[in-house]
RNA sequence: GCGGGUGUAGCCAAGUGGUUAAGGCCCCGGGUUGUGGUUCCGGUAUUCGUGGGUUCAAUUCCCAUCACUCGCCCCA
């Protein structure tokens, strides 16, 4: 009986690694040139991080986490890693690094789930988080980090929605006007929507369920939730943001009824969505939580951040060129073979060469479907004469020169 | 957790209740003992996801199971 792969998770093969690569060096190149720097915490942590970071209303914590207890302690994978990276940040003393304080990550992200497009068990997020900056002018810089990752990316045609959910303060009262509009007809919503009622009555308004749309289109609820509920602090920061986004020429909308699914968020908002993606269109997520490194133990910082989804990324970035050989080694010689193919490679040229030690034929054959730019042909005639010849396999053009000049015609 | 679809080689795929399960790509060998990408010839499935049942006979019909996939829910 033949082992596989857990439901929910794949292989990264050679047929498709150069694109995670790809996707991947993008991401480092953008982000430590935007003087983020990369946090890599444990794939699992403590049950209780996510309990505490993310919330007990979310569905994240209460039905998509793989817990685990290892000697009376419980663990969990992590389903996100927001959490994570605070509580590196706040183990590690880092409020003490110069602020603001940028960081970024890579890495697989566990929900169990069930498997669908653009949904797996282990996928693969990246994000950004910036700490100790409470102005709106972070939340614009990692938003427009954002923008430009996935312009490196080429993905074409996403909009971005941008919401503001309010302080603690402010949320509380929104909150109850929320309920006060709902309350005449609870009994005719969802029974999820009941739980978020007394949970998270934010999470209402994004409901999918068809009766509990039409039940939030009522005058009442839409001035509710038009209304200009959250207090000036916040307010003021949601117009600064937007000027911030027109100045960059930021294109976006906002969603009044965008609310995360995360408890931690205050403020900010946001969701990237792509038009190319079936029921998972979410491309990116994020916004501003104040209030969560001192949830978790330290001392008040606010910050802002986002994840994105590589495996949703991928599905709709045009297929990057693969990775190939620049030069392959021709020879019956399979000692000189190895010596030049490393040789070769010590100056940075990516090689190879014919290990089976085929027919000449076969070998230039090989050297070809691989795509190589060069054939490097070293038969018993160079090898007296200390020459190589090197073939340009796009235009035949070859020519035999002594070793010490491979590198004129082959360049890095 | 609920509902729909699919399952034949590494990949794409035809097929039928009955002797050796088409074809294409890839790969390998040869035509060509040192000059390729074209072309020509040849080779690669004790077996049709797995288990059981019906039948003289099952890849084909039935049941179960697993995997993949799409939608709901949720999220990146």
């Amino acid at each position: 009986m033949i082992i596989k792969a857990p439901k929910g998770t794949d292989d990264i093969t050679a047929q498709d690694s150069y694109i995670w690569q790809f996707m991947e060096n993008k991401a480092q190149n953008l982000f430590e040139n935007s003087n983020y720097k990369e946090v890599r915490t444990p794939i699992f942590e403590s049950t209780e991080l996510f309990h505490r970071g993310v919330g007990d209303s979310t569905d994240i914590v209460n039905k998509e986490m793989y817990t685990f207890v290892q000697k009376e302690r419980s663990l969990t994978l992590r389903p996100e890693n927001t959490a994570g990276a605070v509580r590196a940040y706040i183990e590690n003393g880092m409020h003490r690094l110069p602020s603001p304080l940028k960081l970024w990550y890579k890495g697989p992200m566990f929900r169990y789930e069930r498997p669908q497009g653009g949904r797996k068990r282990q996928f693969h997020q990246v994000g950004v988080e910036l700490f100790g900056i409470q102005e709106a002018i972070a939340d614009a810089e990692v938003i427009k980090l954002a923008m430009e990752y996935l312009d490196e990316l080429n993905i074409p045609e996403l909009s971005l929605e941008i919401n503001n959910i309010g302080c603690p303060e402010c949320r509380n009262d929104f909150r109850d006007k929320i309920r006060n509009a709902v309350q005449p007809g609870l009994e005719m919503f969802c029974a999820d929507c009941k739980v978020r009622y007394d949970k998270n009555p934010l999470r209402m308004l994004d409901c999918k369920n068809d009766t509990c749309k039409e039940l939030l289109d009522t005058d009442e609820l839409k001035e509710t939730i038009n209304s200009d509920y959250i207090c000036e602090e916040c307010s003021t920061h949601f117009d600064n943001l937007k000027k911030y986004l027109n100045i960059l020429n930021i294109k976006y909308t906002i969603n009044k009824k965008l609310v995360r699914g995360l408890d931690y968020y205050t403020k900010t908002v946001f969701e990237i969505t792509s038009n190319n993606l079936g029921a998972q269109n979410a491309v990116c997520g994020g916004g501003r939580y104040d209030g969560l490194v001192e949830m978790l133990g330290g001392k008040h910082t606010p910050a802002v951040g986002w994840a994105m989804g590589m495996e949703r990324l991928m599905a709709i970035m045009p297929t990057p060129e693969p990775n190939k050989i620049k030069a392959f080694v021709v020879s019956n010689n399979t000692y000189k073979a190895l010596e030049l193919a490393f040789k070769l490679r010590s100056k940075g040229i990516s090689t190879d060469f014919d290990l089976l030690n085929r027919k000449f034929v076969k070998q230039l054959d090989k050297a070809s479907k691989l795509n190589a730019d060069y054939a490097v042909l070293l038969g018993e005639d160079e090898i007296n004469s200390g020459t190589v010849t090197v073939k340009n396999l796009k235009t035949s053009e070859q020519h035999t020169l002594s070793q010490d000049k491979i590198f004129d015609i082959i360049e890095y």
